[in-house]
RNA sequence: CGGGACGUAGCGCAGUCCGGUAGCGCACCUGAAUGGGGUUCAGGGGGUCGCGGGUUCGAAUCCCGCCGUCCCGACCA
């Protein structure tokens, strides 16, 4: 931060530029341990509108939110081989609590299957009480070795689905559904097109049966994972012991799914349409949508510019709109700070829209109105206002959705790379790139060790290529899928 | 855990080589003017110089130890 106001430009440090723009538009802050984070209000607030919607969604597909607790015994997690496997490096131990040592060590949850299955076990005896759907909001901590500002912290917020079914095919159904219920939110919600698929073996969540992942593309072309959904099969129901009578009489295990979104999502929504003036919020998930800046030049202007600033304020907050409610407007009556001043502190901060009001728009009843995301400037009567705002707001939703998903496909290769030209173009820009492959973990090994591209996923047969490619990009192999490679967070 | 940089006011830093009254910019407070894209002037408040020990008449500065942060590598939503 060279110059005090300006912040890095993307082009020239993006990782820099993220930073900066997290901290400066107060979406989190450095806590005084390492690789935690807080998030301040400006932040929150957009989790919370994540938090509703989502919530809303998961309550319409049947599923009822409890809460199960931070500290899980120890043994819990030794219970299922992978699971204890993937989770081991990175827990967080209690061992003594009340100045005693504690007889069984407590883990920190770094997701709750353990805890959660264990009490499916009591609570599922017949398939009567299949499915059974529940969520919880929570906390988890994992200790990672590097962490960055919502993008990977020791400890993180989320929401973790768990779910038991009687049948195989209904927690694939599961499964695939929430995935699905995550992509709308992503692209309608967060204006982030992502590409679904299901995860290789080495990607996998630990103790699943397969993991299927939402992947978008970030403006440095990487990839940010940000959603997972699991077919747990029956390993954690075999593991804890879910077993219930079938309508048959026998006893079977349960069938279980697992899934989640976290506050690395506000981590992606910066990333994904941030610009070199900061933040950028689509309006529906914007704590503030609307900022009215009054401007006055004498004191008799300064009164009746802010009489009617107000006015103008209560009379757009009755707006209801649809899918976002009532309109979420703030009117910036700060004194002693010039507006322009004003404009760079509420574009940092990424107010989707804002209202410039003025004497000479006073006496011409209009004002203007000017959009976050292309700084177009736009006169508009007051006889209007609240249609043109909906609208303008709505107009900006979709044109951050496009911009989004075109940035993404003119950045990705499809059909036919050569791996020289691979490894050219991942030491470069990088980008998606859609290529075959063979299957073997030791092809995606290898490159992995190339190039550190990895495959994200093998993407749903709606985003895979027209033309199915047919040998695999490392070895020249008969290709069994196709492959999403790139470089990811 | 390995390599590198750093720790001085809320933030960013200078001062450290060569020991001698702790400074600058921004932010903050007061007042006045200013106000359609980052305002100006005047006045003001704020510091265990990361922690502990040592050398010295005297340490932000030299020596030893520790702690912490950031960046780069091995792990990851």
């Amino acid at each position: 931060m060279a110059d005090d106001k300006k912040l890095t430009k993307r082009a020239d440090d993006f990782s820099a530029w993220y930073n900066e723009t997290v901290l400066r538009a107060e979406l989190a802050d450095y806590s005084p341990v390492r690789g935690c984070m807080v998030i301040r209000p400006r932040g929150y607030g957009i989790w919370e509108r994540m938090q509703h919607q989502l919530d809303t969604v998961f309550k319409e597909t049947g599923h009822e939110n409890a809460y199960f607790p931070l500290l899980i015994p120890e043994s819990f997690m030794r219970k299922e081989a992978e699971h204890v496997e993937g989770f081991a490096p990175e827990l967080a131990v209690v061992t003594h609590g009340g100045g005693k040592k504690l007889d069984e060590p407590l883990v920190i949850r770094p997701t709750s299957e353990t805890i959660i299955y264990a009490m499916f076990s009591k609570w599922v005896q017949s398939y009567r009480d299949l499915p059974l759907l529940i969520n919880q909001w929570a906390n988890v901590v994992r200790w990672e070795m590097r962490t960055r500002l919502f993008l990977r912290t020791l400890e993180f917020l989320w929401q973790e689905g768990h779910t038991a079914h009687a049948t195989e095919a209904e927690a694939e159904e599961e499964t695939r559904k929430m995935l699905n219920v995550y992509r709308d939110f992503m692209e309608t919600y967060m204006a982030m097109p992502v590409i679904t698929g299901i995860k290789t073996e080495s990607e996998k969540f630990a103790g699943a049966l397969r993991t299927y992942g939402c992947e978008a593309m970030m403006q440095d072309n990487k990839a940010l994972q940000a959603g997972t959904s699991h077919n747990l099969g029956q390993n954690f129901a075999k593991a804890f012991d879910v077993k219930f009578q079938t309508e048959a009489g026998d006893v079977a295990y349960a069938w279980n799914t697992s899934w989640g979104v976290s506050t690395r999502m506000i981590g992606g929504l910066v990333m994904t349409h941030g610009d070199d003036n900061g933040l950028i919020v689509p309006p529906l998930l914007a704590p503030i949508e609307l900022v009215i800046v009054p401007i006055w030049r004498t004191d008799e202007d300064k009164v009746r510019v802010m009489e009617a600033a107000e006015k103008i304020k209560t009379s757009l907050t009755g707006w209801e709109r649809r899918k976002s409610g009532k309109l979420r407007i703030h009117l910036d009556n700060r004194e002693g700070i010039k507006p322009g001043a004003k404009y760079y502190e509420w574009e940092l901060r990424g107010v989707p829209l804002r209202l410039e009001f003025g004497p000479r728009d006073l006496d011409a009843n209009q004002c203007v109105l000017v959009r976050r995301d292309n700084r177009v400037k736009r006169t508009v009567t007051l006889e209007s206002i609240g249609e043109d705002v909906a609208d303008l707001l709505s107009v900006i939703q979709t044109d951050m959705q496009v911009a989004a998903y075109e940035r993404r496909e003119a950045n990705s290769v499809r059909g036919g790379i050569s791996y020289d030209d691979f490894k050219t173009l991942m030491e470069g820009k990088g980008g998606f790139v859609y290529a075959g492959f063979c299957g073997s973990a030791k092809c995606e090994q290898e490159i992995k060790e190339e190039t550190k591209a990895t495959i994200r996923c093998l993407p749903d047969e709606e985003f895979r290529s027209a033309v199915a490619p047919t040998t695999c990009l490392k070895c020249g192999g008969k290709s069994v899928a196709e492959a999403l490679w790139a470089k990811a967070y």
